[in-house]
DNA sequence: CAAAAAATGTAAGCTGCATCACATAAAGGT
DNA sequence: ACCTTTATGTGATGCAGCTTACATTTTTTG
């Protein structure tokens, strides 16, 4: 299991963006969200590039017809508004605090510029980081193309095994903050689903499912 | 009707990357390909990035159960294999030559930072490329999530008819390179659904289909 | 130009999953 | 502890579009 929130690429991204460690960024580089609080708007011009130090963090954008679309969930090590690094000049989503507090390092872009600048076994990695992004939602959206509901869900199980999965004996547990209405936007799905599959695979011993963890018995089942 | 495929955000990028006008790339960069042939294989490593001169190529993925995911297909001017920038070591696609002959403009890793270095607005410009490729990526999710498959496939219309799409008394008339296997393939449907629907539309006198060309009448009941 | 291959046209039947409509349970607020 | 809100559980019903199975037309090739 490759800790990749903290440590990327072998390098801590973390530690290089977290202003606490940081003097010369320690103003105003921590703030305080509550639950539902928008974080950057549709049109906001994008400055900063950010990371959760605290909650949980929900990139969503919305349909004409008003249904949303929920890109990523990401949670304390993350990265987001990472496209300003692509000369985004306005956002195309929301970014929205879905956990109280919710607590972030934002990095305005020239101060970030001026990071990978100075170190550039980080600049490379953050580039990195854009390009697996990329992949995944590649990935995501190959599995709506070709793969049931059910797969999708394994699919995306045995990657968060393998994101931040615990080996503990033959089971994997896998800690989590996701609803399953949350995992139904994450698969594109409905919840209803979610819930039936959920409870079939405990049916069938696979999985073990709370609120709080999943004990994956076998990866290789799902 | 933005002429994006030349020139992209007022960098030309094809006077840039077409070999022919720069004597000191002349060797080498121009290769004739055959249809069908193979451009690069995934693990390839990732070293160059390409511009077509000719012809027609498609950047295609396989899923375990052999399915065909088709990432783009592009055409002349356009650019592919730009994940390589973003530290992508090997490929993770397939590029294919689908039309005869195929024509391209490679451009070694070093060379184009090279050039990056020496031109910072080519140099955005590619990176801001980068970041609508990942925005169309969105939009394509987008829809596969929550429209039905007409309303994609006019979608998809209306996007061509905006990237390449000629302007004549009323009509829009867009030239293409398509099957319709590849308008399906696109826009994530089955090749007879597009069949019903390219003679639906027909029959309600919005589009006009041929192999070659889609003469729309009135973009806007699309 | 004939034959083969590729692209397009059409229709009937089936199915995975959305939708709707509730019931129960857990979490959070006061 | 109570009440409100949020999350989860479970059946019944419907339908968009996939599947299958050919027919016809256009393009390519020898």
């Amino acid at each position: 299991m490759s800790n990749s929130i903290w440590c990327f690429e072998n390098v801590n991204l973390f530690q290089i963006l977290c202003p606490h460690k940081l003097k010369q960024y320690q103003k105003d580089h921590f703030e305080g969200f509550k639950k539902g609080d928008v974080i950057y708007f549709p049109d906001d011009s994008s400055k900063s590039i950010f990371m959760v130090s605290k909650g949980k963090v929900k990139i969503v954008s919305y349909s004409q017809e008003g249904e949303e679309i929920v890109k990523a969930i990401l949670g304390k090590g993350e990265i987001f508004g990472e496209k300003a690094l692509l000369g985004e000049d306005k956002r195309d989503d929301y970014a929205l605090a879905c956990t109280e507090p919710t607590e972030l390092c934002p990095m305005k872009l020239p101060d970030m510029y001026e990071l990978m600048r100075q170190n550039e076994k980080f600049g490379l990695s953050i580039y990195k980081l854009i390009g697996f992004r990329i992949k995944k939602m590649e990935r995501r959206f190959e599995a709506l193309l070709h793969k049931d509901v059910k797969t999708r869900l394994c699919d995306f199980l045995k990657e968060m095994a393998d994101e931040k999965g615990i080996e503990s004996g033959s089971e994997v547990i896998v800690n989590h903050f996701f609803t399953q209405k949350d995992f139904a936007d994450l698969i594109g799905t409905k919840r209803e689903t979610v819930t039936r599959l959920f409870n079939e695979l405990k049916q069938d011993g696979i999985i073990d499912y709370t609120r709080k963890e999943i004990r994956i018995r076998g990866v290789e089942n799902l």
